[in-house]
RNA sequence: GCCCCUCUAGCUCAACUGGCAGAGCAACGGACUCUUAAUCCGCAGGUUCUGGGUUCGAAUCCCAGGGGGGGUACCA
């Protein structure tokens, strides 16, 4: 027989008074967190995924009472018996059957401090989850997190989409990829570094609306806010702009802060955020003027702007262009002084081979990141559609590549052929998710949000 | 990659200036019929991350290695 969640339990009975018995039956399971036996009366706390309640255990009334006095904490239990509240107030399940269901061999982390050594919490999350009630807590609302942003999609209309992990040539992002192979076809595959060209192949064959919630991986460093493969929300909407995906976003992310925390004015790390919409809509040039205090443009001499670079111990590549060299500024200077929300708009369109040319800016392109609790919580796009110009790009990529940048794009001939088959006009959307959980679950490190963080194997 | 910090019982933590490695919880034995981290009595528990070195003596100081954390670089 199924039994009871506790907070169901909580909810039926709770309103009963101290010291009465209902004449219900409950059936509940879970762990046994706490025990308090003394003599011929016993008191145990029994947790599930929904919360706890007391067990309360007169060795009159409890079959095997010795051996229930017996339990490890840790073990898993399945009990029936009456409901009550003991004097003291506390709601119970009387035991009058009871059932050891597994048994816990090792020995308890201490049952007051819980675990606070990171490594045994992230190494051993199934310890740390049933004794940190704020990492349980946070990825219930992760879960709670996806669900809504599918069910939000899904009212406006896009369609949840899978396409592979792996890719034959590595595309859609500046990433440094993850690499395999694959025996029976005798090729080199790599892990994505993002779905974005997949999802806009969807798109040439009419899916106008189409999202991915996709794992990707980027063979890069590891930080409080980089796992090696996280979760990316990508979408693709055709006949929009990045103009209509900021409105998308703003109201995306205030919907999950409305509904998980119950409000738009969040305070993260003991910060104030407003993510109420409108965000504010600032360009790039003019955040970059107004934090660098420098009047630097894309017809900036080169040597002035590798100058500028190097006095901000920025180390200069050669192959760098005007467009990357202030976007080097701009990550200096500016990115760490925001806090957001904003969306930073128009960026280089030398660091930007999948957005589409400024419709009044030449050598821009619309596209905009959003900055959110001072992190890159999304970046988008009006896609290029036009394939001509998208094989002059990814083949300056390629050259890029060639003279050692690791993250340069390589040419996706077949892309390009979807592109001839005619691209509409597009927005598109990425948005870093363990980032937004980070948010809306207040903690200051990615691994508190993933499961299972990347960590050096562990040597048993 | 680089820099800084850290590692002591199953868990949480002590151990002065280099001088007998300890406590609480958990476990184990016992007492206890309304507890809430129950309480009380008793008992047991150690490669002080590993390996070297200095020293009469090392958890403590030095060197090398390993795990972890933070920062930094790259990036979402």
């Amino acid at each position: 027989m199924n039994p009871q969640s506790t907070a169901e339990c909580r909810k039926l009975h709770d309103h009963i008074a101290a010291g009465t018995e209902t004449a219900q039956t409950a059936t509940v399971a879970g762990r046994i967190m706490l025990r308090r036996v003394q003599g011929k009366l016993a008191f145990a706390t029994l947790q599930d995924a929904a919360g706890r309640i007391q067990l309360f255990a007169p060795a009159k009334v409890t079959p095997d009472y010795e051996g229930f006095c017996a339990l490890s904490l840790g073990d898993w239990v399945r009990v029936s018996g009456l409901i009550m509240k003991t004097r003291t107030g506390e709601l119970s399940v009387k035991v009058q059957e009871w059932e050891q269901l597994a048994q816990a061999r090792r020995a308890f982390p201490d049952k007051w401090h819980g675990l606070a050594d990171p490594d045994t919490r992230f190494r051993q999350r199934y310890v740390d989850l049933w004794v940190t009630d704020k990492a349980r807590a946070t990825f219930q609302m992760r879960s709670e997190m996806m669900s809504l942003t599918r069910r939000w999609l899904e009212d406006r209309d896009f369609m949840e989409v899978e396409t592979p992990v792996f890719h034959p040539v590595p595309g859609g992002a500046l990433a440094e990829p993850f690499s395999t192979h694959h025996n029976a076809l005798g090729i080199d595959l790599f892990l994505r570094i993002a779905p974005e060209l997949y999802l806009k192949r969807l798109v040439v064959g009419g899916f106008e609306r189409v999202f991915e919630i996709a794992r990707v991986f980027r063979n890069e460093g590891i930080s409080t806010r980089h796992n090696p493969e996280f979760t990316m929300l990508e979408l693709y909407w055709a006949y929009a702009d990045y103009g209509d995906i900021m409105e998308l976003v703003e109201e995306l992310v205030a919907h999950l802060a409305r509904l998980l925390q119950g409000t738009t004015h969040l305070s993260y790390q003991g910060r104030e955020l407003d993510l109420t919409p409108p965000w504010p809509r600032r360009s790039f040039s003019e955040l970059l003027a107004a934090h660098s205090g420098l009047d630097v443009n894309l017809r900036t001499p080169l040597d002035e702007l590798r100058a500028h670079c190097t006095d901000r111990d920025i180390s200069v590549q050669n192959h760098w262009g005007p467009g990357k060299l202030l976007l080097e500024l701009y990550e200096k200077t500016t990115e760490p002084e925001l806090w957001g929300p904003v969306f930073v708009c128009d960026y280089p369109k030398e660091v930007s081979p999948l957005a589409k040319d400024h419709s009044e800016n030449p050598g821009w392109v619309e596209r905009f990141e959003a900055i959110v609790a001072g992190r890159e919580l999304a970046n988008a796009f009006s896609e290029l559609t036009d394939p001509d110009e998208q094989k002059a790009r990814f083949e300056h990529q390629a050259a890029q590549k060639d003279v050692g940048d690791t993250e340069a794009m390589s040419v996706d001939r077949d892309y390009l052929r979807a592109l001839e088959f005619g691209l509409p006009p597009t927005g598109g959307l990425g948005v870093g998710m363990d980032r937004l959980a980070m948010l809306l679950a207040d903690v200051p490190n990615i691994r508190d949000v993933i499961l299972f963080p990347t960590l050096r194997p562990e040597s048993l």
